[in-house]
DNA sequence: GAGCACTGC
C-alpha cells in the first residue's frame, strides 16, 4: 500500500512536470542529458571525484540548485565506487525527498525504480539486491546500523541536508566516524572484521571479505563548513555554486510591534505597488494563518474593484493533503497567489512561481525542559541561515525581493544558526540506539554538539527505570535490547514488552500505534462553525443552555468513548475503522476503493484519515517486529481490569493524583497539572489517573489519560510523600 | 471547557 506522503508526491510530480506519458522518450532523454551537463556541479565532476578517491571524508557545500543531490552519486558510480556489488547510500532528513530525488535519479539513469537506483524509507522499500545508488531517510540508515554495526555493503555515504541538523543527522555523524575507524582498522590488519552482524543477505558478506574504508561524504547547503571540518578532523571542503537568481533584501526601519499587522500591511503594499508574482509569507501556525487570511479578505472589501485580484492559500502540515496541493495549482491570470504558510514552505515543500517572500523573523519551535520532561512550544525569533533560507525562496526562477519585518540591526542579533535538534530534545531514544550500537559511555560520545549532561542523565535514568539499562549502566539483556528493536519512544516499547505478561498484548499494540501519530480526533473548523449555528438556533428554541449541542463531533466520537479513559476509546476507534475496512474488503478488492471508503467513514466520524492510516502501518510493521521476537498477540478480552493493571505498569512514571481543587499531582516529580478538555475523563475526575502524554500551553495539562489500577500502582510507590 | 512548528524510525 503507498504511503501518504509517496501518493502526495506524486501529485506534486504531475503537477510539476506534467504528463510523463510521452512517447517521444528519446526527446526526453536528450532534454534530461542537456539538462544535466547545464548542471553547475558538472563542471566539477573530475575534481570531485578525485577529492573522493584520495580523501576518506569530504564536506561539500553546495547551495540550491548545484545538483549535488542527484549528480554526485552517479558520478561515483561511474567511477568505479560500486565495485564488487557495493553500494551508494545517500540520506535524507525527509521522506518525500528520498523518493522524489530516487526516482528522478532512475530516470537520468535511464533504469527502473527499485533497480540500480532506489529508495527505502519507513513502510516503503524500493531497493533490490541489485541496486546500487540507494537514497533513503537518515533514521533507515541508523535502524541499518543496528543489525550491521560496520554498514558493511556501502562504500560510500552520502549525508544530505547535514546543516539541518535533526537528530538522526547527528547521531549517524558520531556513528559513521567510529565505522569509519572500525573499518580502517580492519584494512590495515587485513583480516575480516568480527562483528555480530544479523542480517546477511548479499553477496558483500562473504565470510574472508575485506571492508574497504568507508568513503564519507558530508553535504550541506550553509555557508559554515568549519563546523563540521573541524569534527571531522580537518576534513577538506570542496565549494560548489549555486544556480540562484539575486533577492533584494528590505528591512524595516523600526522594529515591528505586531509582525501579524506588519505582514498584512506588507502584502498589499506589494500588491498595489509591485510588479506582478506570488507573495510567500511566513506565518507561525494554523491560528495565526486563517487570521490572517481573514485579515485580507476583510481589507480586499475596502480595496477599489479592480485591485480585488488577490488569491489566499494556506499551508501547513496538519491541512488534509488535497487542500495542501492547492498552491500548486496555477494562480487564475490577473490574480496575485499570496501564500501564507508555517515553515513547511522552508524546507519540505517548493512553490513555484514566488517571487516575494514576506518574513517576520519568528518561528515556532519545539521548546524540552530536561528537568521536568516537559515539551511546550513557544514563538522565538529564526536563526540567520533561516532567514536566509526564507529568502532564497524568492529566488528560484527569477530575481525577487524579501521583506524582513525587523531592522538590519535586528538581523545582526540573531544567531547563526538553528539550535540542532538534539540538543533541544528528550534523549532516551538516543541513548537506547547507542547503548544498542554499543556505545556505552554515552556522556564520553563524540557528538558534534554535545548535549547537556543533565538531559543525558535524565535519559539515563528514565531507561533505568524502565528496565532497559543495568545496575551499571549496561543494556540489560533481553529487556533492553528488545527495546531498541521498536522503532518506538522507550517508554511504548516498555509497555508493549509488559502487555505480554499481563496478557493484552493486542490492546497495547493498538494504543500504541494510535499514540505514536498525530491527533486521531480531528474537527474542521467549517463543521465547527456549522455546530454553532445550531447552538445558536437551539438555544433560541429552549432557552436552555446549549453545552450539549456543542460540537458535532463530539457527538459522533461518543460512539468510541470508554468509561476508563482515552485509551481504550482509542482501542475502540481502530477496531471500528478495521472492521469497517474489512466489511469493504469483502464486498471489493480493490485497494482505491477500500481507502476511499475508509476516507468517507473516517469523514463521517470526524477522525483523521491520515492520522488512523498512519497507526494501520505502525500497528502492521510492530506487529512483525513481535512475531519475529516470538511475542504472541494475547487479548484480555473484556477484562478491563487486566488492561488498566497493565497501563498502571507501564506508565507508573506517569501517574497523578486527585487534589481537592480537582487538579491533579504527578506523584514522581510533585508537578501539578490539569486533564485536557479533550479527555473523555475530563467531567469524571478519578482519583488516579494514568497519562501518557505532558503538555504545557496556556495551562499545564496532561493527554490521553485512564484511570489508574491502584493496587498495582501501590507497588511503586509504597510510600506516600 | 482547549488549541495543535516541522520531521523521523
Amino acid at each position: 500500500m503507498p504511503s501518504i506522503s509517496r501518493s502526495q508526491e506524486q501529485k506534486l510530480d504531475n503537477l510539476n512536470e506534467g504528463s510523463k506519458t510521452s512517447n517521444k522518450s528519446l526527446n526526453r532523454k536528450h532534454w534530461i542529458l542537456q539538462q544535466r551537463r547545464s548542471l553547475p556541479i558538472a563542471s566539477v565532476e573530475r575534481r570531485l571525484v578525485d577529492e573522493v578517491r584520495k580523501n576518506d571524508t569530504i564536506i561539500i557545500v553546495g547551495e540550491t540548485g548545484s545538483g549535488k543531490t542527484t549528480q554526485l552519486p552517479q558520478y561515483l558510480f561511474n567511477a568505479g565506487f560500486c565495485r564488487d556489488g557495493k553500494v551508494i547510500g545517500i540520506t535524507q532528513p525527509r521522506r518525500v525527498a528520498a523518493v522524489t530525488v530516487a526516482k528522478r535519479v532512475a530516470e537520468e539513469c535511464d533504469a527502473q525504480l527499485g533497480q540500480k537506483v532506489g529508495y527505502a524509507i519507513r513502510f516503503d522499500d524500493a531497493t533490490s539486491t541489485s541496486t546500487r545508488i540507494k537514497y533513503m531517510t537518515d533514521g533507515l540508515l541508523l535502524r541499518e546500523a543496528l543489525l550491521d554495526p560496520i554498514l558493511s555493503r556501502y562504500s560510500v555515504i552520502i549525508i544530505d541536508e547535514a546543516h539541518e541538523r535533526t537528530v538522526h543527522t547527528d547521531v549517524l555523524l558520531g556513528l559513521l566516524k567510529k565505522v569509519q575507524d572500525a573499518r580502517l582498522k580492519q584494512h590495515k590488519l587485513d583480516k575480516p572484521y568480527i562483528n555480530n552482524v544479523v542480517k546477511v543477505d548479499n553477496e558483500c558478506h562473504s565470510s574472508n571479505m575485506k571492508f574497504a574504508p568507508l568513503k564519507l561524504i558530508i553535504m550541506s547547503a550553509s555557508l559554515d563548513a568549519k563546523g563540521f571540518s573541524e569534527y571531522f578532523c580537518g576534513a577538506k571542503a570542496v565549494y560548489v555554486q549555486g544556480r540562484q537568481y539575486p533577492v533584494d533584501i528590505l528591512y524595516t526601519y523600526q522594529p515591528e510591534p505586531d509582525y501579524v499587522d506588519a505582514t498584512l500591511i506588507t502584502i498589499f503594499q506589494i500588491h498595489l505597488d509591485d510588479s506582478p508574482g506570488d507573495i510567500l509569507a511566513f506565518l507561525t501556525g494554523q491560528e495565526e494563518i486563517e487570521l490572517v487570511d481573514m485579515l485580507v479578505h476583510e481589507r480586499l472589501k475596502q480595496l477599489p474593484e479592480r485591485s480585488r485580484n488577490i488569491l489566499t492559500v494556506p499551508i501547513y502540515s496538519s491541512l488534509p493533503s488535497e487542500q495542501q496541493m492547492n498552491v500548486f495549482r496555477p494562480t487564475p491570470s490577473n490574480f496575485r497567489k499570496v501564500i501564507l504558510a508555517t515553515n513547511i514552505a522552508e524546507t519540505s515543500v517548493t512553490i513555484p512561481g514566488v517571487k516575494y517572500v514576506i518574513d517576520p523573523g519568528v518561528v515556532k519551535s519545539r521548546y524540552y525542559n530536561p528537568v521536568t520532561g516537559m515539551e511546550s512550544l513557544i514563538i522565538m525569533p529564526i536563526s540567520k541561515a533561516q532567514a536566509l533560507q526564507r529568502s532564497g525562496r524568492a529566488g528560484r526562477e527569477g530575481p525577487g525581493k524579501c521583506f524582513r519585518l525587523y531592522p538590519e540591526s535586528e538581523f545582526w542579533k540573531l544567531i547563526d544558526s538553528t539550535v540542532p535538534e538534539i540538543k533541544r530534545c528528550s534523549l532516551s531514544n538516543v541513548v537506547l540506539q547507542l547503548k544498542a550500537l554499543g556505545f556505552n559511555d554515552i556522556i564520553g560520545f563524540d557528538f558534534m554538539d554535545k548535549p547537556s549532561r543533565s538531559a543525558i542523565k535524565q535519559s539515563l535514568q528514565e531507561l533505568y527505570l524502565l528496565g532497559a539499562l543495568t545496575d551499571d549502566c549496561k543494556l540489560s539483556d533481553p529487556v533492553g535490547i528488545q527495546m531498541a528493536r521498536f522503532p518506538l519512544d522507550p517508554i511504548y516499547s516498555k509497555a508493549l514488552i509488559l502487555s505480554g505478561e499481563f496478557r493484552c498484548l493486542e490492546e497495547m499494540l493498538i494504543v500504541v500505534a494510535m499514540l505514536s501519530v498525530e491527533s486521531i480526533f480531528y474537527s474542521p473548523r467549517e463543521k465547527l462553525e456549522e455546530s454553532v449555528v445550531i447552538i445558536y438556533e437551539m438555544a433560541l428554541l429552549y432557552s436552555s443552555p446549549p453545552v450539549v449541542f456543542y460540537c458535532k463531533a463530539r457527538s459522533a466520537w461518543k460512539k468510541f468513548s470508554s468509561p476508563d479513559g482515552d485509551h481504550l476509546t482509542l482501542v475502540t476507534v481502530f477496531r471500528a475503522a478495521v472492521e469497517y475496512r474489512e466489511k469493504i474488503r469483502a464486498a471489493t478488492n480493490k485497494e482505491k476503493a477500500i481507502d476511499k471508503s475508509l476516507s468517507r467513514w473516517c469523514r463521517d466520524n470526524f477522525i483523521n484519515n491520515r492520522s488512523l492510516k498512519h497507526a494501520l502501518d505502525v500497528h502492521s510493521q510492530i506487529k512483525v517486529y513481535l512475531e519475529q521476537m516470538d511475542m504472541s498477540l494475547s487479548s484480555c478480552g473484556d477484562d478491563v481490569l487486566q488492561f488498566r493493571r497493565c497501563l498502571t505498569a507501564s506508565f507508573f512514571l506517569n501517574a497523578a493524583e486527585k487534589q481537592p481543587d480537582g487538579s491533579y499531582r504527578v506523584k514522581a516529580n510533585g508537578q501539578n497539572v490539569q486533564i485536557h478538555p479533550s479527555s473523555v475523563l475530563f467531567r469524571t475526575k478519578p482519583e488516579c489517573i494514568i497519562f501518557t502524554e505532558l503538555i504545557q500551553t496556556n495551562q499545564i495539562y496532561v493527554r490521553n489519560i485512564s484511570r489508574a489500577w491502584m493496587p498495582e500502582l501501590s507497588q511503586y510507590y509504597d510510600v506516600e510523600r
